[in-house]
DNA sequence: CTGAAAGCGCTTACAG
DNA sequence: CTGAAAGCGCTTACAG
């Protein structure tokens, strides 16, 4: 590999002034900048980025902090989003390997270590001791769906609870009044917001909230698929469900066909997520769109504002969504 | 962040000390190096390894060329293995933000440029020229699914061919004698290679092959579908169809069970993949289980063994695949 | 056993 | 407009 060394022997002009052309410092002559630029031709001479940041202080590269599996699709979503705003960027995206199972493991130490310019976190809960570091040692943040921020970290997620609320209010005006609630583990963020959306929904349609009506899993297939079994094991059974999420609303449709009845003719089924599976599978599942892709372009696109301006306010946003509807729903069977 | 300067003064050493104790030299007495320790941990000193990466000319990091999207199921098992295999190896991974689309970019430069141990490719094309010139440039590289090796290059993939010829036998021994096979897009070496195995596996099983029960479209659920479509009209319908993704075989038993039949009991039908989706749908799909998390895995690990050292042949694995029975294969309707 | 010095490949005041 | 020198945070012969 050529250094900026050959590239000023083969020019004949010293490092300072290659490093000026490659840096488009306007002092440099004509003449000059051309020799040098032909002497880069050459050597198909390209500048390390690795020495450049380390007297920069600097990386041009973006960590991700990601511990829930790449197999899930919210991930994979947001990784692509994150993939595109970063293409053009001159940045690269770094994986941290964490490990925190390891007590002397410090992930900011880690950040430090590998120079990177700023971090996003998705999935990891506001009580990781590792993440309140992070905002408070000031290293440009942006967190996705973790209801944290301060001066240099943002946080952006979707509008979950109107999201619910919508859900909802979409049943109620195919005549469903008895409108059951799948929630996902409750504790994060999300899963809370949601469920507040739930009961907003319920209040703006004057249907009382009744914890009989509300289930709490995992957002899984089977989870969704247990829920539903309780749900239409009550006498009054709801004649339709909104779900946290696709998977578990999959589950749930499963579970009511085992029981006979008919999605949607006898039971309406709302997910969560707009996953391509929801748009695939048949019966098309309705569901809540959320912009995932958006999210992780908005992402980086504010990570990046963030680190090449220091006195940028990190944004707060709530990300809109909107309700997809395909075939799971349908006009309430009874009053 | 405290550097080694501030460790040294601090510890009353020179930075070399300081360095020597850091990586664990034997030539430093016990004192000094409790000393040194003493004031890494009262200054919470972390090495930058982007210096130590400079004058050793290594990054531990990991560069991957995937311009595939994150969503394919396929990718994000694949990054799930890479992900767990570089957990504990001091590595961190990099995804290269590639612009294919500017002719003067070029991935080997890049490589270098962001300094990374070696690569780790999927999803590009044998005839991609910056994939040629990575084995050319003697970068260590594991590629994944595309047939390239050399002096510093391994390959690794699926037993493709033997895989589809199981599916072929499996239904051969369900006492199916008309087998359509649903190919991928023809020309990457997985595609061809999944149709030799179709072939090998009728050859076996006596049967003839005949191009009438071959279709062939993108590995979708839309092109599954459609290919089905024409296998159905035809006046001699296969009662056995082996797909080459788990997408074109939910597709396929779409249309089947559009066409008024039923699978398994009509017509059968295998996957390949062995998707989340193929366990978790019902009917619970009947498909080739390739060890996805195991490819990335090992491609991760022989990576680094060949980047510590140089002398280590590129290993070319065919990693085995094995059949999942679930419910969408039985017995054969009609002989 | 310890440390001064050179060097990895860059950038940036600063002097000329 | 050009270049010598110092420095980013490390490592590694080498001398003592």
């Amino acid at each position: 590999m050529a250094s900026i060394h050959d590239v000023a022997k083969e020019a004949g002009v010293s490092v300072a002034t290659v490093s000026k052309v490659l840096n488009d410092y306007p002092d440099v002559s004509d003449k000059t900048r051309k020799k040098v630029n032909i002497a880069i031709e050459l050597l198909k001479y390209q500048p390390n980025v690795v020495a450049r940041g380390l007297v920069k202080r600097r990386s041009w590269t973006v960590g991700v902090l990601l511990t829930v599996p790449f197999t899930n699709p919210f991930v994979s979503e947001l990784l692509e989003g994150i993939k595109t705003a970063l293409e053009n960027s001159g940045y690269d995206l770094v994986r941290l390997s964490t490990r925190f199972d390891d007590p002397t493991y410090s992930f900011i130490k880690h950040c430090r270590s590998r120079n990177v310019d700023g971090v996003v976190v998705f999935g990891e809960g506001r009580d990781n001791k590792s993440i309140q570091e992070l905002v408070t040692a000031e290293i440009p943040t942006m967190f996705i769906d973790t209801d944290l921020f301060g001066k240099r970290a943002g946080y952006i997620t979707t509008d979950n609870a109107n999201a619910i609320a919508m859900s909802v209010k979409h049943l109620h005006e195919l005549g469903h009044r008895k409108i059951a609630y799948i929630s996902g583990t409750l504790g994060p963020a999300v899963a809370n917001l949601r469920l507040d959306g739930y009961r907003e929904g319920l209040r703006v349609c004057d249907i009382p909230y009744s914890t009989v009506y509300l289930e709490v899993c995992d957002y899984s297939f089977d989870g969704g698929s247990k829920a539903a079994r309780r749900l239409l094991a009550l006498k009054d059974q709801p004649t339709g469900i909104v779900c946290a999420s696709d998977m578990s609303a999959f589950g749930a449709i499963h579970e009511i066909e085992k029981h006979g009845l008919r999605v949607p003719e006898d039971v309406s089924v709302v997910g969560f997520d707009n996953t391509y599976y929801a748009e695939v599978f048949k019966p098309g599942l309705t569901t809540i769109n959320q912009n995932i892709h958006s999210i992780g372009i908005k992402s980086i696109e504010y990570l990046i504002l963030m680190i090449e301006n220091p006195a940028y306010t990190p944004p707060v946003i709530t990300e809109p969504s909107n309700l997809v509807i395909r075939q799971t729903t349908a006009p309430a069977n009874n009053g």
